[in-house]
DNA sequence: ACCGTTGTTTAAGTCGAATTATACAAGATG
DNA sequence: CATCTTGTATAATTCGACTTAAACAACGGT
């Protein structure tokens, strides 16, 4: 029940120690979600004190809110947020790479947590734009449309986590497959009875 | 601020106030999952006093056990667990249509609670050993037949959802539908690179 | 009419997690 | 050295949610 005897106490400057806070809230909140995740787990993680915490938080929703926009924010800066096109998939793909935790927890948890659906909004609508543009060209309008808008992005994300569950295999590879499977989804679709 | 003034007070049978309060539990927990729904949001959902659940259930983990054990047994009785075939996709939707709260609630919520992953193993576990066996004939072992046996499970799912968020149009079709994009994701990961 | 069952209402007890307060230790730095 | 900053340790406080207790009301069958 000894404590490690001798921890010389590590010290960092302050915008340093706050994200290193961030990075194990990150982890934290991406085992459980939110009100799973207790102050606890999340100093735990991050090697320090529940108190510490406060010094760099105001409280437990702001720390989460700050995890969830500084995951948003990596994420919007890598993907963009305006277009479709062939770069997308892999640009994607390099991202979730980059902040695993971060992406599962924006696309896994932060999604239902109701206080906190705003943050995800927007880019649950964009995506969403972006794959109806997608879609009228090939699907008339109707429940299969809606069908395929709702699969598209659902599937996108799920493929993307897979595959980092997978151990992230040849990108390039990985982009491709998942298009192919994306494009099926359309195609499913599309096909007339 | 007043109470609807005369209230006929409902009483039912003991078994039917359980089966009720059963089915309005799981809309309250297929809302926001376990930890994040209070017996208060159950009781409003069934219309009767948070005290009464006591009458029925032990506590709240005993509730929500029943009611997933209630889910579970509903779909496993609809689909069965041993086999897949020809017939397992259109018998899912008409499972999942004939529980859509249920079905929401064990695959978006228990799975990630903790406390009660083991009521979800058996159906995760039998699901990966079904895909499993599917992809052995076509897709070599690695990390692209982990990918595939991850997706496929889950896309399927996911479809169904999406299928139900859509208003259930033309159950065959959709079964059909689901198989093509199945079919894509075992002949993306299979394809040599 | 009696009594067990089904309910309600209200209040109290319990418990864990968030939050705040206080005192102390130690590195950095002028 | 004096002092600011970073950090710990410990305890008190609050607060909400689960849980239990007690007393009362009405329906229904025998």
């Amino acid at each position: 029940m000894t404590t490690d005897p001798a921890r010389p106490v590590r010290r960092l400057p302050r915008a340093e120690r706050r994200a290193q806070i961030l990075e194990a809230a990150t982890r934290a909140f991406a085992r459980a979600g939110y009100t799973a995740t207790g102050l606890g787990d999340v100093a735990a993680e991050a090697g320090v004190t529940q108190v510490l915490l406060y010094r760099h938080f105001a409280s437990k929703s702001d720390l989460y809110r700050a995890v969830l926009d500084r995951a948003c924010t990596r994420l919007a800066e890598a993907v963009g947020t305006d277009h479709f096109d062939d770069t997308s998939l892999p640009t994607l793909l390099r991202a979730a790479a980059a902040d695993p935790e971060g992406f599962r927890l924006l696309f896994r948890h932060a999604a239902k947590e109701p206080e906190f659906r705003d943050v995800i909004e927007g880019l649950r609508a964009g995506s969403t734009e972006v794959t109806r543009r997608h879609l009228a060209e090939r699907v008339p309008g109707g429940p299969w449309q809606d069908w395929a808008a709702r699969l598209v992005p659902v599937v996108t994300l799920e493929a993307v986590i897979a595959w980092l569950d997978a151990g992230q295999p040849d990108p390039d590879r990985a982009a491709e497959r998942i298009r192919q499977v994306v494009h099926s989804v359309i195609e499913a679709a599309s096909r007339p009875g």
